[in-house]
Formats: structure tokens, C-alpha cells, sequence
DNA sequence: AGTTGTGAAGGTATTCACAGCG
DNA sequence: CGCTGTGAATACCTTCACAACT
């Protein structure tokens, strides 16, 4: 019996939210969490109880943080501590990422960047190595990388994306305003800012108007 | 009857496809945009159903994407033609919008950009005029921006997104991982790339144990 | 002959409501 | 006795299948 997919997708951002709380360990209860993420309590109790059959972690009063985020971690299979990723294309959005300093506080971690401009390799300064693109083939699969952040300009995008995955990258998230289908076994998750835009402009629409 | 909202976000990016695709008005088929996203063809006939009853866009060999885009775009609620919007925060990931081309071809423009710090405004240059936060309850409404993309540094993301939303902002695109409570009238969209990393990883753990 | 357009069927996710636990 | 945890009810979205149109 598999997790339904917007069940997942909460939860991994719950796990993300509770280790920010997680300071002080003190129970959080489902009232409390619905403030903090704007899904109703109901909600967010149903899908911690896919977590565990009698998941067992809560207290009286709530949820202790780290323990239900360590949940969490573990059914979305997390369990490896470091999942693995590279940054392909160091223009201006991709070379932001370099020194963004969230990732330390997360389960991913960036091992690689690629570009095709070997001066942009050898001006910017990371804190993992930076390769130019034709050593893909051999960095990515020594380096057991699995996700790709994909911030190449928009006529390379298709390209790369098929590079990618031919190298045994599983996961892309996708900064181009470029769609990319995805082949079985691959996840790609569009986040160009356009999209966005439509998203949100979209529901306000629909929301607006009903 | 409102418009189902996964429609909805697939018909906005739909239209966008189409009119990069629109150079020769050449009709695209159901299944030919099948190939072109992802999804199958029979829920892009009945996402395109919910346009107008008897939508009579279509000719033999398809859909005009002119004219088809043109239709969603009215129906969404797009049709004055330009939305605008701001930049909220001009550190790495906020400049690295200052010149980003694919606004041009897009219903969405950007009028303005904000950041506390002045010195940056004096040294960055756009083609929109920057200004000092202070100057949003001003601006914003004199503008007529709806629309906000947020980049501010994670610890002011919650009070930046506030003042927004008192200004007049209807609509925020948030690049910082914070999670920011939407409140009524207000839709908030999260593109933090480390949600977008945990989605992957979800969706990969999830389809994979099944 | 091929493609659209859509009611109806089938699956999923959300919401409810309440029993049960600490 | 407030809060969790979960079967059951509801609402929603997707998929199917085929009549209608060109």
C-alpha cells in the first residue's frame, strides 16, 4: 500500500518545518501545526497515521518534534542521511545556489556543479568541486549523485535533462521555463518562477470567481 | 462552477507552451500534447472542455494554439494583458531575475524591486526601477502590482511577506524555505528548492516501494 | 478515419465524527 | 477531558468509452 502523493509531499515539508522548531522538544499538537502551515488539523492527523501502523509517537499533548520528524524521515525513506545532488548550469540563478545555506540544515547535500563554460568553473568558488559538463558520465555516478538541479538557460534544458538521465540521475528539479516530460523511474519537478506565477494567479481566479 | 484547480495550473502552463510553440499556427493535437507535457491526452481534452461549453476551438486536425491559448488565458482570468509584479529581496537569487528573458514572452511583468539595503539598489541595474523597502506602501498600490516575488533572506521572509500583504499584494511566490501562512484572499505559492528536492524524493520513495 | 467533447464510471484525497487513549 | 487516530462518508479529480463532428 503506497503513501498518496500530496500526503508525501506534506509530510516531507512538516519534517522540514519540525526540525526548524525542534529546539526546545516540546509537543507540538495537530491545532498548533495547522497554524503553522495552514493545513487544516484533520489533515495533518490523518497523514501522520499513515506513518505507523499505532505510530505511538504522541504524547498527551501533541507530537514531540524530532521523534515525529525522524518518523517521517524514515516511511519517506530518507533514511540515508545524505541524499546526493549537483547543480548543472552556473549562470546567474545556478551560482546563487552555491553558498545557499539552508541545504546544511537538510538531507540533501550538493557534491557537484556542472558547466559548460570551463571559466565559470575556474572563477566561481564552491564548497565542492565544480566540473565542466562532459565529465558528467563519470562524476555522477562515482559520486552515487541521484538528484539534479537543472538551471541551464532554456535551449540547453531539453538536452541536459536527457543527459541526466542517461547518467542515472533519478530526480530533476527544474528551474527552466522549459517542460520537461519525464520517462518512468524519473521525477521531475518543474519550479520555473512563470509557472509559479500561473499557479497562483490561476487559483486566484478560480477561487475569486466561483 | 469554479474551475478544478489542478486544471486550472495545468491550463496555465499549457498556454504558455502554446505560445512558444505558435510561430506557425499550425494545430497541435490532443495527443501531440500528450508528448509536449506529460499528460495524457483525454485529461487535456477535458481540461480544455472546462473552457466554454461547446468551445468549438477545434478543427479537424486539432487546436489552433492561438487561438486555444487566447481561450485559456480568458478563462483563467489573464486577459488584461499584463500582471504585475515585484521583486522582494535582490541578494544572489532575487538579482538573478533582474535580467531573466522569459518575462518578456509571459503575461506577467515586473515593475519594481525592493531591498533594505540601499547600497544595492545604487549598484544594481534593471530595467525597473528599485527602490528602498520602505517605499512599498507607496509604490505598490501607485503601480498597481498584485503580484510578489519573494527572495528575501530566510529570518525576514515572515515579516516581508506581512507588509506585502498590507500593501495590497494578492499573490506571493515565495523562494525562501520558510513556510508562510496564507491568509484569505491571499495565495501564496512555495517554490523552496529544498520542498521541491523533498517532493522528488517523496514521489521517487513512494512509486518505487509500491 | 481520425479527433474532439463529454456523461458516466472509477479512483484518490479530504473531511467528518467519534471511539479510545494517556 | 483534550487530543489523537481512524473507519466511514463525502467531495474531488481522472480515466474511460463512445457519440458527434469534420
Amino acid at each position: 500500500m503506497g503513501i498518496p502523493r500530496p500526503t508525501a509531499e506534506r509530510l516531507s515539508r512538516l519534517a522540514y518545518l519540525l526540525e526548524q522548531q525542534a529546539s526546545d522538544n516540546k509537543p507540538l499538537t495537530s491545532a498548533e501545526m495547522e497554524q503553522l502551515t495552514g493545513w487544516p488539523s484533520h489533515t495533518i492527523r490523518k497523514d501522520i497515521s499513515v506513518l505507523g501502523r499505532a505510530s505511538g509517537i504522541a504524547t498527551k499533548n501533541g507530537y514531540p518534534p524530532r521523534e515525529l520528524a525522524a518518523a517521517i524521515r524514515e516511511t519517506l525513506g530518507f533514511t540515508e542521511t545524505e541524499h546526493n545532488c549537483c547543480i548543472v548550469g552556473l549562470g546567474r540563478i545556478g551560482s546563487a545556489f552555491l553558498d545557499y545555506t539552508a541545504f546544511n540544515e537538510s538531507p540533501f547535500t550538493i557534491r557537484a556543479g556542472f558547466d559548460s563554460n570551463v571559466n565559470r568553473i575556474e572563477i566561481l568558488k564552491a564548497e565542492f568541486p565544480l566540473y565542466p559538463t562532459f565529465k558528467m558520465k563519470d562524476v555522477i555516478p562515482r559520486l552515487d549523485i541521484r538528484y539534479a538541479i537543472l538551471t541551464v538557460p532554456p535551449d540547453q534544458a531539453a538536452q541536459a535533462a536527457e543527459k541526466l538521465i542517461s547518467c542515472g540521475i533519478r530526480g530533476i528539479v527544474n528551474f527552466t521555463p522549459v517542460i520537461l516530460p519525464a520517462p518512468p523511474g524519473v521525477e521531475i519537478e518543474q519550479v520555473s518562477i512563470l509557472d509559479a506565477l500561473g499557479a497562483v494567479a490561476a487559483r486566484l481566479a478560480t477561487t475569486t470567481k466561483e
